[in-house]
DNA sequence: GTTGGATTTCTACGAAACGTAGAAGTTTGG
DNA sequence: CCAAACTTCTACGTTTCGTAGAAATCCAAC
């Protein structure tokens, strides 16, 4: 139940990116930028309807990525933890479902990049 | 296109389980075996269709998961990659859309046992 | 306090993925 | 050549996702 759809993960890409928690109207208007920036000059935004994008934002609420204020009232939605947080932790579920933990952390580890590798020295306290 | 179903996870661990290139048959076979465990001593093993399991292990070849012997006649199927490559190749999949991957390898890190944290130092070099 | 516009919820439909398998076609040992 | 084994083709039910209209709800202004 982890990956998302692709509509979903645009909307997932905006919440992240923006601080402030965000209504579906304000969501809808950011796609339609997005998907003209992707789309080229010519390409007008396509916008959808707000009844979609209220949808998409109930299925990634019942997911756990997203939680909304119901107090206001345009509910405001806002991503349950960073992108980070998230990959992070997307990458803990593939690495768990496997019974050689630690034959995939070397498969891993052995196509990272030189900085990244640095990066994980770091992290990793390096005594 | 990386996730998998039910049965077609289950056949690839039976093909990266095991060293020779199975046939269909054995595949049904196995799997009826290793539900049955999964589902109890009560619980026998569904018998699934051959004509199932093929279906399932032609999909596994279209997504490049899979490769058959088609000079035998039972044609012999085996996985292309080793579980351990694989996840950890889904793992740079996950990683890889995120525009932050410092800061998501950073987190990583940070919830990963002490003993998976030394296997990580010795893989990285520990200069 | 009623009403209209904004907002949310309910319901729904089409496409794709997957589990499942029968029907039909192909190959081969005897 | 023929039957048994094997593979391919076709298909259906279910779930997920993009998409959105219809219906219900809520609130501000009158």
């Amino acid at each position: 139940m982890a990956s998302l759809g692709e509509l979903e993960r645009a909307v997932m890409d905006l919440l992240w990116a923006g601080q402030e928690a965000a209504t579906a109207n304000t969501l809808r208007d950011q796609l339609a930028r997005t998907s003209a920036a992707q789309g080229g000059p010519g390409h007008m935004g396509k916008e959808l309807a707000v009844t979609t994008v209220l949808t998409v934002l109930s299925r990634l609420e019942k997911k756990g990525l997203v939680e909304r204020e119901r107090g206001t009232r345009p509910h405001r939605y806002q991503a349950v933890s960073s992108r980070a947080d998230h990959t992070a932790e997307l990458m803990h579920e593939v690495l768990g479902s496997a019974p050689d933990r630690e034959a995939v952390l070397a498969r891993f580890i052995g196509s990272v990049s030189e900085g990244e590798a640095e990066t994980l020295r770091k992290l990793l306290g390096h005594v």
